[in-house]
DNA sequence: GCTTGGCACTCGACCACAGGGAGTGCTAAA
DNA sequence: TTTAGCACTCCCTGTGGTCGAGTGCCAAGC
């Protein structure tokens, strides 16, 4: 039950159609557009088997023809010829990528650049590499009767700030001391291994160490356990959805800015996808997730250091350009990882198979 | 050519039945819910008046009539009576904003628990204070080959931070020393202060003063130099508006959030409504941007340490609920200064005049 | 002089209907 | 196996008719 090349061609060109022109191709068209030379009836013919195997669908009788998922799906597997991205674009996002800006604003930029280049919303997943991620510097600030605002630096230079409520006043010059202390001690360990090193400081040295000791190590602890769950999604230019007539009922868009600004059921859908390696598809249903219906979002993972830590991607109606869609978001995914890399220049454009 | 107190209670009586149900109101429900004993015709003819006046209009012959933006001004002037928010909803805007996040979060509450409550977009204009606030901590943290992190916490425990490009390696003693160095000259020091210092000390102390100390004042000048233009905007909540049937059309929404992401317009707007106390209302055209022709804002100042440091607000259609919003955003105002002056209590609720 | 009932009128919303067009499925011939 | 032909289906558009809500105006009433 398998195509023949014929119609593979034709499901191909039919797909590329509508996904250029996004309305349902009649047999004529098709027929003149497949290169083929082949007559609308025949066509037809090789429409209804096409039907059968629920590659396509038509939306009422006489009404030509429009892919169903399975239909995409054979598409992006077996047909689609991955477009290289013109230079121009290329050009545009390795500027915006360079290693020179902090990974907050590298983060921002790669999901804006997601968002224009393929006029789609663009979705990034903020890096979570706490564990495998160097301890830099911490810094120690009094605020206000107990608040304390410790600093936090890891090796990528991420700032990470968080008030602490301290359990009584300390002077100016202990805090000093103390993240001294944490700098001279733990700069370049892991940060697991720092966790687990204050861990056993504070049970070990419980009376010999000075108290202020004791403070810094819980309040440092204390920063750094709130620092377990900064899993966070950065969308940009959701408003391309708009655009699309497919999308075009209100009530839908509501649902899905809605997931946007909730974020949880997307990470959930990101995380699952940094798992295995290369682009992934999730085409309507596949998601899982019913706001995401009528809407396909391409992932990549991207690592920094060799290491995978994050992902990022795009969403947008099934009907999506995913010849390049693809390829961009594979680009995105190696520039932003080669950005965040302490050495630059890794990852750079190794072509590998998707 | 003003009102009498019939056609104002008529007045009156329309905007709130139509903010209410979003639909054109005839004369025979107005006579109905306006209380006070008159036929339809009677209402009609007031009707008329009105519309001479331009503060109402119809539609199209025979459908019941709507507010124009100069009825709504009216009613705003001189009409309505704002109404207190329920303790409910006042708890938990004090909850939320309260004075112990820092202030990046207390911002993002805020616009959170403005959109939330109004049901609007809810808009936040970051403080701007730099000149006035007090530089508290400065630290340097290096990266790789001469890039500098730079750390700058402000007296109200806001962090920035900033990666500059050295002009030669420094060892992390050095940076120690000099942030050191910082951090005991001008710890409470006005921001602006900081900076005119600096440009002295530059330029006096050029050969006596240590190569390092210099290289610190020109990255620490550097670093304040960027912080210059850090206006921004938090925006929450955009998706609700996809409720109001009257912004339905999905391109009048595109434009809308665009001008969300672009933040250019807002940002002056905000802007312009800084230097006036109070709440301040655009409705419509009087913003001066069609993409919020069919909008209104409603907006106030928020001060920090008895100066207007920011503004906040919310953009809804012109249909809205003045009444509580006006409140809300009042309040919200206030609860956000209260929060992000440095002696907590002050700001509280002592009613002032709108 | 203001208010009111009455009446004709207007206009959108809803429905039914017909014609045109695009495209299909099927059949029979090449 | 491909193709031409044909009947059929269904959407889209435009037309016309009815209904109801609401208006404007006028003449009568307080």
């Amino acid at each position: 039950m398998s195509l023949d090349t014929r119609a593979e061609i034709l499901l191909k060109t039919l797909i590329e159609r509508y996904i250029a022109e996004g309305q349902p191709v009649g047999s004529r068209t098709l027929a003149r557009q497949a290169g083929l030379d082949l007559s609308s009836a025949t066509v037809r013919n090789v429409m209804a088997d096409l039907e059968d195997m629920g590659l396509v669908c038509s939306p009422h009788t006489s009404a030509g023809r429009i892919p169903t998922e399975r239909g995409y799906r054979v598409f992006v597997d077996t047909l689609l010829k991955v477009k290289p991205l013109n230079l121009n674009e290329l050009h545009k996002l390795e500027q915006e990528l360079h290693a020179d800006h902090d990974p907050q604003h590298l983060i921002e930029n790669a999901s804006h650049m997601l968002s224009e280049v393929c006029k789609l919303a663009g979705i990034v997943m903020t890096p979570r590499r706490e564990e495998q991620l160097a301890f830099r510097h911490i810094d120690f600030v009094n605020l206000s009767n107990r608040r304390v605002l410790v600093i936090l630096v890891t090796q990528d230079g991420q700032v990470h700030n968080r008030i602490i409520q301290a359990d009584r006043e300390y002077s100016p010059a202990e805090l000093v001391q103390s993240a001294n202390y944490f700098n001279a001690t733990y700069s370049g360990v892991s940060m697991g291994d720092v966790k687990r090193a204050l861990l056993k400081e504070i049970q070990q040295a419980s009376d010999d160490m000075q108290r202020i000791m004791q403070a810094a190590v819980s309040m440092a602890r204390e920063a750094l356990s709130s620092e377990e769950q900064p899993d966070d999604l950065v969308v940009s230019g959701e408003s391309n959805l708009m655009d699309f007539p497919e999308l075009g009922d209100v009530r839908k868009l509501r649902k899905l800015f809605d997931a946007f600004t909730a974020k949880r059921d997307l990470l959930r859908l990101l995380d699952q996808s940094m798992r295995t390696g290369g682009v992934k598809i999730f085409i309507g249903q596949e998601s899982g997730y019913d706001v995401l219906a009528d809407c396909s979002v391409v992932t990549a993972p991207y690592s920094a250091d060799g290491r995978i830590v994050g992902t990022l991607g795009v969403i947008g109606p099934t009907r999506m350009a995913y010849e390049q869609v693809i390829s961009i978001v594979d680009i995105t995914a190696r520039l932003l990882g080669g950005a965040l890399s302490s050495n630059e220049g890794s990852g750079r454009l190794e072509s590998s198979g998707r």
